[in-house]
This record gives C-alpha cells, structure tokens and sequence, in this order.
DNA sequence: CGCCAAGTTGAGACCTTTCAAACGCTGTGG
DNA sequence: CCACAGCGTTTGAAAGGTCTCAACTTGGCG
C-alpha cells in the first residue's frame, strides 16, 4: 500500500543538468516535519477516490504523504479543467483557505495517503504557520503562471516536453528516478491539464519515442535524453 | 491625472444581470479602508511605465489605487505571458511575498497611482493583516484557474467574449459603467493574456461587432447585448 | 507635417482537432 | 480457463480553427 512510484524508486538514479526553464517553485519545504509532532488524522486512499468535491464544507487542508492527486475545476456548464498534478509534500485545499467551502475537486490517481492538518491549531501553535501558508500559495501562483506561459506560448509537443521534465524533476526531488517515470494520470487528464487533445498527447508522446528522445510503455515513460528534450525547447518559434 | 477610465465614468450607469461563469472571485474587499489611516507612500504612475521588474528587490506590496497595470512573467528565453490586468483595489507584488525579490513585471498601461505597503508593519498592527493576504493569495489562484478553464476550453472567440464580460463586470463593481468600457491594453497584450494572436482579438472583435453584440472603436469597446454574449458562451463545443 | 506604433483585413499554410477504427490491457462471469 | 465487456491508448485521414505573412489604414506625437 501507498507505494505509488516504487517502480521508479526501483531504477538507478540519474543526473538532472538543471532547473526546468520557468516552472521551478515548489512548495515551501519542511511542512512535513514541522508538524511530525502533532496527532494528525491519516487518511488511506484508493485510485480515482475523491479527497474533497468543489463545494463542500471545508474543515481542513490535506498534506499529501504518499501518492498523487490531480486538482480540478468544473465551470457552471460542465467544461472541466485539469489545475495540476500533486505529489508528496503537497498541501490540498489550500486555494479556498478564505472560504467555507472547497473550490476544486481533488480525486486520487492513485493509491496514497494524506494527513489531515487541524489549521485553526496549527494557526495558534506554530507561529509562522500562516506565514508558510501564504508562501505555498505564492509559490502555487508562480507555478500556474508557469504554466500559462508555456500553454500560451509553446507548441503541443513543447508542453508536453516541458511536462515530462517538470515531473522528472519533482520525482527526482522526491528521491525518485529522474529518468523512469510512471503518469498516474491518463492521456485526457494530461491533455486536459496542457490545454491538448488526447489523441495530441500521444502523437506526441510517440514522436518523441520516434526521435529517441524518451521512451514509451503506456504509462512507463523512459527519459532517454533529457538534454535533447530541453534543447527542442529551447528551439522555440516563440508559436 | 489619475483619472483613468473617466471616459466610461462619465457614461451612463447600466444593468449587468449576474455574473460571469468561472471567472467570478475577487480579491478580498476593503483592504483599502483598512489601512486607510496610516501613513502610506503614495507613488504615481504614467503610462508605460515599470512598477517593478521581475528580479528586483521586493521591498513592500502595492495596492492599486488608480489605474490599470498588467503584470506578466518572461521566461529565460524571452517567452512573455501577461498573467493578468490588474484594477483598483488589486494588491501587486503578493505573488512574490515568500521571496526576496518580485517575481513578475508590473507596468502600468495608464496614468495611475498605487499605495505602497510596509507589510512587516502591517503584519504586527493589523491583526488579521496575515490572513487578508492569504485570502487574496487564494482568490488569485481560483482567478488563475478561471482563465486556465476559459484558454484551455473556449475557441478565441469565447475567450475574447469572456474576458469583456469579466472586464465590464469588475469595472462595475469599481463603479464605472458595465456597457461601455475602455480597452488600456493593445491588443497585443490581450491577445497574450488570453493565448491567442493580436490578429486574433482584432477578427473577434469585428465579428462581434459585425453581430452586433457590441460596439468597437479602437480602445472604445460598447456592450450592447450582454446576455447574447453570454449566451455564445453557453453553446460552447466544448472546443 | 511626417513618422511610427497600433489596428484592421485578406489569403494561404499549418498545426491541432475531430471522427473513426483498431489494439491492448484488466476485471468479470460463464 | 477462457470469452467478453469496457476503458485507455494508438494511429490514420480529413476538416477546421488559428497562425503567419503581408498590405493597408488610422491616430498620436515629435
């Protein structure tokens, strides 16, 4: 149970020459040990289980500590979109803190685990927990601007170029291999969240195995040449 | 000076019957009335000109009191994003507030001026100045989403469509007219922001204008069937 | 008065979407 | 144990929306 990513884990690690281009904040770090003391309520989930729906009551935020999340909005007319996908160390629930209700739905890709973080307590007894909430919300700010940047300005391979390192590197950073990775998530939610078809998805998926450039097994994805995949962004047409 | 968007001000006041979709949180109110009594450092701006720049210093926030700014990100190889056209009552800086320098270009598109913010003393003397932040941290997010929901799903013309009403309703809620609104951006600029080509946003707006929904001349854009705009959002082809 | 940035419009090319069909897993029931 | 249904994935071919390139117009400003 809660072994999401141990294939991974499984393959030698690999060298990352470098930061993403743009999509580089994360999370402040450290959450997870600040409240290592505290009596958290663990919760187990299983693959395309619901953490919380948009609109519900919201009574706590939820520190994934194992597995992965998607995040998504549905618009008033049922058009549905992908906000981002969410790893160990990753705070859910966050973008409603000032409302009373939940503003996203957050579904489990997975099996994984979250804790549960009692805010109104950890507002009182850690002293600069409110000053880390509003650094993780920064942060995520940040990383969906990195995002529109590269859905506005990059070709759908080049997304989902930008996707595949953006995931490696946060594995890696996770203690993951950078260079094995599995999507939890499916070619729609993908497409989804990069503002591409799914058929777009894997086309482009299968040209870059065509290129050599990374490896395809359904949802195993080798990177074979990670240098290769940033250099066809940095040969961008700017679209 | 400082009498932006006077022109529509000074047009008649009209209905607007209910919100748009998605894109419908708001930073959180009356954070000028909050620190209306203290001692703030007052700077104004012409049009064009640079509030901060990605990289610098950040030293304090700043509450738009006049004006309209767009804020964007530039990517290391020159790919630029504006990530959103800020109004009075907007706060610019807080997506950098866990950072020691900004994190986006702010420039104003109009005479304007904006409030300087000492935050560290704002933090101590308001009580809950902490959790003002927060909130409008997460309301950027959920405004964040809106717009990733509308680029990802809607055709160029739905976006457009969305982002007049968006515009007309936040003027609004400033006090200014619903149905005639005046542009401050190129549409260079809202062709950025919405993911689509300048020649894009000029095409869309003459088809509008040529079904009559709304009136353009240049900047001047005139709203005439809000609901008829409404409604080509709701018979959306789910792109 | 003339330059220049901003906006408009047209025509063609191109990338992505759409629609369709086939394939491969996985879980279920006979 | 195998057949079968169902979902996810892959691939092809055609259609279409948006982009690209270009020319022209307009209004602002030195």
């Amino acid at each position: 149970m809660l072994q999401s990513q141990v294939s991974a884990e499984s393959l030698p690690h690999a060298e990352y020459d470098g930061p993403t281009p743009v999509l580089r904040q994360w999370a402040a770090p450290g959450l997870a040990t600040l409240v290592a003391g505290l009596p958290l309520q663990r919760r187990c989930m299983r693959a395309r289980q619901y953490l919380f729906r948009a609109g519900e009551r919201r009574q706590s935020l939820f520190l994934i500590h194992a597995g992965c999340f998607k995040t998504c909005v549905i618009s008033p007319d049922g058009r549905e979109k992908v906000t981002g996908f969410r790893l160990r160390g990753d705070l859910l629930g966050i973008d409603a803190l000032d409302m009373p209700h939940y503003a996203c739905n957050a579904i489990s890709l997975d099996v994984g685990e979250v804790w549960e973080l009692p805010v109104a307590q950890l507002r009182d007894s850690l002293p600069d927990f409110q000053q880390r909430l509003t650094a993780v919300l920064a942060s995520e700010i940040r990383r969906d601007w990195g995002w529109m940047l590269a859905i506005g300005t990059l070709s759908a391979e080049q997304r989902v170029i930008t996707f595949l390192l953006d995931l490696s590197a946060r594995l890696e950073a996770l203690g993951f291999s950078a260079r094995c990775l599995t999507l939890r998530m499916t070619r729609a939610d993908l497409g989804n969240f990069l503002a591409l078809q799914l058929e777009t998805v894997t086309r482009a998926l299968s040209h870059l195995q065509a290129l050599g450039m990374i490896g395809v097994e359904r949802r195993q994805i080798r990177i074979e040449d990670p240098s290769g995949l940033r250099a066809m962004l940095g040969t961008a047409s700017l679209h």
